[in-house]
DNA sequence: CTAACAATGTTAACTTTTTAACAAAAAAAC
DNA sequence: GTTTTTTTGTTAAAAAGTTAACATTGTTAG
């Protein structure tokens, strides 16, 4: 189950999201057709993505809700669970830490960063806050595979480099100035100033046309 | 300058804020491979996309920073100021406050919206807050042409529909709800447990090819 | 003055991603 | 019991996005 393509993992997540919904809602069978109507996307894609993992329906009835979340699971999902770190607890970082709280076994926020004193030693949600001198030693001794970084953008590439000497395996950059990772270290980025301008361009586009 | 790719709209935006602070800094000229470094792309790719837009820059001594800028602004941003309105005024809805806040003045969050009391008739970083019983009133009065939404997922249906109705033309939904939105409206959904969930994919992927 | 160099601009090839087309088969309709 | 419908699984085509190749041309070096 190699060469998946980095959209059908994302898709992945999605449809499994949507699904335990279905499935708490006590539908036991779906079609391609509704998922994809909840994702936007067309019946074929989530069809194909389905190939691709190997997974069969049943003709006219569908897919077996709990067996696909299952199978979904098997895939990306990790044998154990990965432990993760917030660096910088501000607003962002909290929305964050609400967001996961007990969603997912799998991936555990086990401890959140800052270097504010008045927060430091506090538990926010559930997640305990350190100073982030300890940030290096922790990330060892927990165990943390990935760092999610909300820390301000003066920071970030700081604090990319000390997770990365640490050895964090994944990071998450929601800081606005994007970070340099070496070959083995997975990294993503996110810039809500880009989804936003983008969301504007097309307004107005739309604005234009007319 | 109709159909630029969608990839390339993003960079754009991404350009300029590289290049924003490349202007502060006092550089003048910036080479393509020079962008591309802090983008993690190809020197071949920034060329592409500055050809797409038509800037060409000078042979040996890369692009006109401040000029560029100047172009990208007149592709992406309006003509007039867009104002924009977040919905939900919890810690997500608040760091994107703090995370625009005097950066952009094309895009400004003219307005902020929330149920609860507390929140309601106060600013926070200079947005005030109003109550989501104001919400169509304001939108057209206001003249909001963006919706974010940073509510809990329970609202995500209803909000959309009713920033629809009040005559939004564009929505940036960070909640993990897909909503629809009738042809006119540009939709951009960004879903945080999806990053995390690719991330951790990718991190256990290469812990197992070892 | 000429050659080598270092950068851009652009076409073409390649890769990834999405969409279309259609065969197969269970269920429903008649 | 045959036909129609509906839905899956898969191959093939199309579209979108990225990378490579290379011609061009100021600038620098010799």
């Amino acid at each position: 189950m190699k060469n998946l393509p980095h959209k059908t993992i994302e898709r992945l997540s999605q449809y499994r999201r949507a699904l335990l919904i279905c499935l708490e809602s006590g539908k036991t069978h779906i079609y391609s057709h509704e998922i994809a109507k909840i994702q936007h996307i067309t019946a074929v894609q989530v069809r194909r993505d389905l190939m691709l993992i190997g997974y069969t329906g049943t003709l006219r009835k569908g897919y077996n809700v709990k067996e696909l979340i299952d199978l979904i699971g098997e895939i990306i999902d990790s044998d154990e669970g990965i432990h993760v770190a917030i660096i910088g607890m501000g607003n962002l970082g909290r929305a964050l830490i609400n967001y996961f709280s007990g969603k997912r076994t799998q991936l555990s926020i086990v401890a959140g960063f800052d270097i504010n004193p008045d927060k430091i030693g506090n538990t926010m949600s559930g997640v305990p806050c350190f100073g982030l001198d300890d940030l290096d030693r922790l990330i060892q001794t927990l165990d943390i595979k990935i760092g999610i970084m909300t820390v301000p953008a003066d920071f970030a590439v700081e604090v990319a480099d000390r997770l990365v000497r640490a050895g964090v395996k994944g990071i998450l950059n929601y800081t606005p100035k994007p970070v340099n990772v070496p070959k083995g270290v997975y990294l993503e980025e996110y810039d809500m100033i880009t989804s936003l301008e983008k969301v504007a361009f097309y307004v107005k586009m739309h604005n234009d046309e007319e």
